[in-house]
RNA sequence: GCCCAUGUAGCUCAGUCGGUAGAGCACUUUCUUGGUAAGAAAGGGGUCAUCAGUUCAAAUCUGAUCAUGGGCUCCA
């Protein structure tokens, strides 16, 4: 778009003047610095945020969604509802899980693993640092290291917290010589890393310092990587859809004019992630030269509740590090040979992941995910006992309970239950005691009315196993 | 890291001209024992982000630092 001599890549339309704007609903919305030209070089201007409507109505729509996305905001939700936190003396960008958030933590790290060990990944664990030997082969401390915590020095070594877990991946790879019979290798592992990310970048649980990463690497030959490419984008897929996401782009980056690794191998990579794609009907869009020096990408989207769009998975190769460590396997041939390696993340962290799904849902989990499936309501002090009962029962047949033993009225247990945004509200009284039975309420505000507790707790189950929203 | 703004009780916020700190919710106790989104009363709770400075006197003015927010740049 042009304006006067000033031509911008962008599809405009841009104003000579304000008053061109025809518009009948104007609102200011904020000021902000951007540098002059993009370039963080260059001196800082400030940016005025505004924006126009035909229609006072479509201003009004607006504003309401702005306000939605407020609402919705992770940071004030994991508050709200006692899943995590930030402390500013303990530093910026750690997150501390309380109880409700690490019973959610769980349950989506128990079904990653569950699902990885199906899947035909092999878990594993590593240490939290290492010596500089493993930062300076991977070449880490060439490219990353103003992105790399501080070492700290343990018998006159440097040591680091790992920024990144395929190293120490690579370590294991190489405690015995590979044959080309046990590949491919698919080992995975919750892996949490630290990154000194910049202090003005840091962002609720979205950016983070400390994180931990669903991480896995795919070890395997030439002949192997386009099945495997097609299995990990299958994965993924089947992953996101678990927890509700439904509207997927994808986003090939290819090679860089700076790059390492054998330019045919690009190739082959680039192919096979593109036949993938194809293979799964997702779109896509390509980006000419947007890889990373070590080798081609696809990068998952997803849209959320409100439309918005997250990055989530990656599917990345690497010509690089399988170079500088060494990595070897012993084909038919006898001889020895490069294996081809894959990074992958499918939910990216699991900070940012939880953070997403909170705003999705808007705090409001299918039940599976909830941290509080069901909370069980006594009408009065004498109802505990019964209370108590069924809060075991209910335990005991695998659904996550708690009982609201305080003295308020019954009105303030539900509103303070829903609040909480908990799936079932199971309110009981002398006539739920006398009949076994509990009043089931929804946090959509619907009353199921009285049903019995093996009725309630079969229902329950199924929700859980169906992974609904109720 | 850069530009701008903000920081008062656990949370949301008042606090005038510089004169030594308030509300609602939450919490504790007592009363209340109730039928689908807040029963009532009393009480406790503050290094006004931190550190310096100006002043007889600083939540209030100045500076630095830390943190947060909106953007920018970055994101292996």
């Amino acid at each position: 778009y042009k304006s006067g001599g000033f031509v911008d890549l962008c599809r405009g339309p841009h104003v000579a003047n304000s008053k061109e704007i025809n518009a009948k609903a104007v609102k200011l919305l904020n000021v902000a610095g951007a540098y002059w030209r993009g370039d963080a070089e260059k001196p800082m201007l400030q940016r005025i945020y505004g924006t126009a409507w035909q229609q006072p109505k479509e201003l009004r729509a607006y504003l309401d969604w702005l306000e939605e996305v407020k609402k919705r905001d992770h940071r004030r939700l994991i508050r709200e509802l006692d899943l995590l936190s930030f402390h500013e003396e303990a530093g910026p960008g750690l997150a501390y899980w309380h109880p409700r958030g690490g019973l959610m933590r769980k349950t989506i790290e128990d079904f990653w693993r569950d699902r990885h060990l199906e899947g035909g990944y092999d878990l594993v664990y590593t240490p939290h640092i290492g010596k500089s030997w493993l930062w300076e082969t991977s070449g880490h401390l060439d490219f990353y290291k103003e992105g790399m915590y501080a070492p700290m020095d343990v018998d006159g070594q440097d040591y680091y917290l790992k920024p990144m877990n395929c190293p120490f991946h690579i370590m294991i790879y190489k405690t015995a010589l590979r044959s080309y019979r046990e590949l491919p290798l698919r080992w995975a592992e919750l892996g949490t890393v630290y990154r000194y990310e910049k202090s003005g970048v840091l962002h609720g649980l979205m950016r983070v310092r400390g994180f931990t990463q669903d991480d896995a690497h795919i070890i395997c030959t030439p002949e192997q990587i386009e099945a495997e490419v097609l299995r990990v984008l299958r994965f993924s897929l089947a992953m996101l859809r678990a927890f509700g996401f439904e509207d997927f782009q994808a986003y090939l980056s290819t090679r860089p004019e700076k790059a390492v690794g054998d330019p045919a191998r690009w190739e082959q990579a680039q192919e096979s992630l593109k036949r993938a794609i194809d293979a799964e009907g997702i779109d896509y869009k390509v980006d000419e030269g947007g890889g990373a020096f070590y080798g081609p990408k696809i990068d998952l989207h997803i849209k959320d509740a409100l439309g918005r769009s997250w990055q989530l998975t990656t599917i990345q190769f690497d010509f690089n590090e399988p170079e500088r460590f060494d990595m070897t396997y012993v084909a038919e041939d006898g001889m020895e040979h490069r294996p081809y390696m894959v990074h992958r993340a499918l939910l990216g962290s699991i900070e940012r992941f939880f953070g997403i799904l909170v705003e999705h849902y808007a705090g409001a989990f299918p039940v599976w995910l909830a941290p509080e499936q069901a909370r069980v309501i006594p009408i009065a002090d004498r109802h505990i006992d019964f209370a108590k009962q069924v809060e075991d029962q209910l335990r005991q047949a695998g659904i996550r309970v708690k009982t609201d033993v305080s003295s308020s009225r019954m009105n303030a247990k539900i509103r303070e239950a829903q609040l909480m945004k908990v799936p079932y509200m199971l309110v009981v009284g002398d006539r739920e005691a006398e009949q076994g039975a509990v009043a089931v309420r929804l946090r959509s505000g619907e009353n199921l009315g009285a049903m019995p507790v093996a009725d309630f707790v079969a229902k329950a189950q199924a929700a859980i196993k169906e992974r609904a929203q109720e």
